[in-house]
DNA sequence: AATTCTCTTGATACCGGTAACAGAATCTCT
DNA sequence: AGAGATTCTGTTACCGGTATCAAGAGAATT
């Protein structure tokens, strides 16, 4: 194994200043930076994480909990795993995952939370290392979201233009914010159409949501759209409609939320509000990676624009 | 924060007992270990990781190596992950995700493989540090795996004691040991019962599926069953057939393979041959971190075997 | 020209563990 | 009882980095 040493005498200086063009270049002369850059170069150095670790008074890891009642088999949390993944390897840092089930609490240099509920944040706010929410809250800590109002603002002033008459919004029953915000969105712009909001809410299961359109199936006009808080319930809504011999999307339009994967399994191919997780992943880590880097100072909230997909489920 | 040495001190003993205390037990008498034991937890002491990684001259870190050309939005993959993890954090492992992406290369004390394709037995062997496959291959090397064989074997028995006279299988079109496996399994009991085996192959998608069923519907008779190699291809089989206004599961049966999210997404619900893969994965962490233990022993392989899970999809 | 200041580099100690060796205490055996 | 073997515990050095302080060179100030 290549250390700093060996970088050192390669480069004919003290491994203090190998050190230093690695982590203070600005102090070191650029003469002597290009020195040791070809030395490393050379000799293939690779820093080793546990000495910086221990000398810096850190763990180089940073743990991941989801915290969801919902399924963790959602392919939407391996897309933010990918993007959290990826850009923690970039700075050398490592990953432990953390559901309910083991809660065993070794150390690390900050957090990363998803599946927030306000009854976490007593026991969040114990956490001595820094930490990011991925998902908005209302207690001022940093955080990351889709403007998830905007997605279904957005899904819901499509289905309006495209002539829809009868919008009824598939909501998840469950009490988080994210939920709320979907909903407001739905709402705002059927009040700006003079239009009456319709919300029922149900598990986030496709069965459910089907279960729902076979039972009142009578009482749906054509020309009606459903907006949905997930894929997974527009995948069911979209299933009962077809079998009900309704015609997607002339007579009836659907529309998802999240575009992970299950918007790429139904048929017809579901229109639905997009979220980049991968990217919003990436966002968190580096918020969170510059959080510990400056004390755990406030970052505040990095909100993302969901874009609306438009395929084959809505006219 | 705790270390060692205060536990030393509160014990009155050196700290070199009380890592041999936490490291070899056998060395110390019960007396001292009952008076370290009792200050470690007095203290709450917690091992500093990055110490112990640096004396050890390890690096407490696994990566995981997703080769698969496949999706790995699959949430097969998450299933995975999260049975690796859990089992990572209670050794104080932490873990590293590697996509083709990313090929940082940064140093780890194991590997997990999985999509191991016969192409990269190369690169695989120039590691360094021991590996572990997640799926069968023929070059020696320890793995963990289904039994696919067996799996659609048990589904092709299935199919033929329910009375299903016609049984295709539905492939996935890669070349890949797991594909030849399921195909052997199918194969196998059709010459057994001296039906004429018929195999149709498209990548893994349920599109292509659901569109081949469309393009031949007026040749498939009924009491006709599909065997399917992912879930994913049998979704699309079973979309289509309800949209051509197949009976399920009188006229026609489909059965999936993996049983990790989608067979749950599916209506009427599929019968699929299940792997506990978050299990496995554990199963798999636990041989790589013995491999680890005894300077990258040979561990041999073992196999999981699949269960058919009975659901509506198949009379 | 002498003093002070700035900039750059090196020597040292330390982060929290572990292996290897050394020393003390107990036990065995003649 | 004394020599040697056996247990058990403590001392020391080291793993590969980094912060801190000290020292030397050169520039700026008086």
């Amino acid at each position: 194994m290549i250390t700093l040493n060996d970088v050192a005498k390669k480069a004919n200086v003290s491994k203090m200043t190998v050190s230093r063009v690695i982590n203070h270049p600005e102090q070191v002369t650029d003469e002597l930076k290009r020195l040791v850059f070809s030395a490393m170069k050379e000799l293939n150095y690779r820093p080793n994480v546990a000495a910086k670790a221990l000398a810096n008074n850190r763990t180089q890891i940073i743990k991941l909990f989801i915290l969801e009642k919902m399924d963790t088999t959602e392919p939407y949390y391996m897309n933010l795993l990918m993007g959290i993944a990826q850009e923690l390897d970039k700075h050398h840092y490592s990953l432990q995952l953390v559901t309910k089930n083991a809660f065993d609490i070794g150390a690390c240099d900050g957090y990363i939370i998803t599946g927030f509920r306000n009854t976490d944040f007593e026991w969040i706010q114990k956490l001595e290392a820094p930490l990011v929410l991925f998902g908005e809250n209302s207690y001022g800590v940093d955080y990351v979201d889709t403007d998830n109002q905007l997605g279904t603002a957005l899904a819901t002033e499509h289905g309006i233009q495209r002539g829809y008459e009868h919008l009824y919004f598939i909501g998840i029953d469950i009490d988080e914010r994210f939920e709320f915000s979907r909903e407001a969105g739905y709402v705002n712009v059927m009040q700006k159409y003079d239009k009456v909001p319709q919300i029922i809410r149900f598990e986030n299961r496709s069965r459910f949501a089907a279960a729902y359109i076979q039972e009142n199936w009578a009482e749906f006009p054509k020309n009606s759209l459903f907006i949905c808080s997930s894929d997974r319930l527009a995948i069911g809504i979209e299933r009962e409609i077809l079998r009900q011999g309704g015609a997607i999307p002339q007579d009836f339009g659907v529309i998802g939320f999240d575009g992970v994967f299950l918007d790429q399994i139904a048929a017809p191919q579901l229109t639905t509000v997009k979220q980049t997780i991968v990217e919003m992943g990436a966002t968190c880590t580096n918020m969170l990676l510059r959080k510990i880097g400056q004390q755990n100072a406030k970052q505040g909230f990095k909100v993302f624009k969901p874009e609306l997909v438009i395929r084959q489920s809505t006219k």
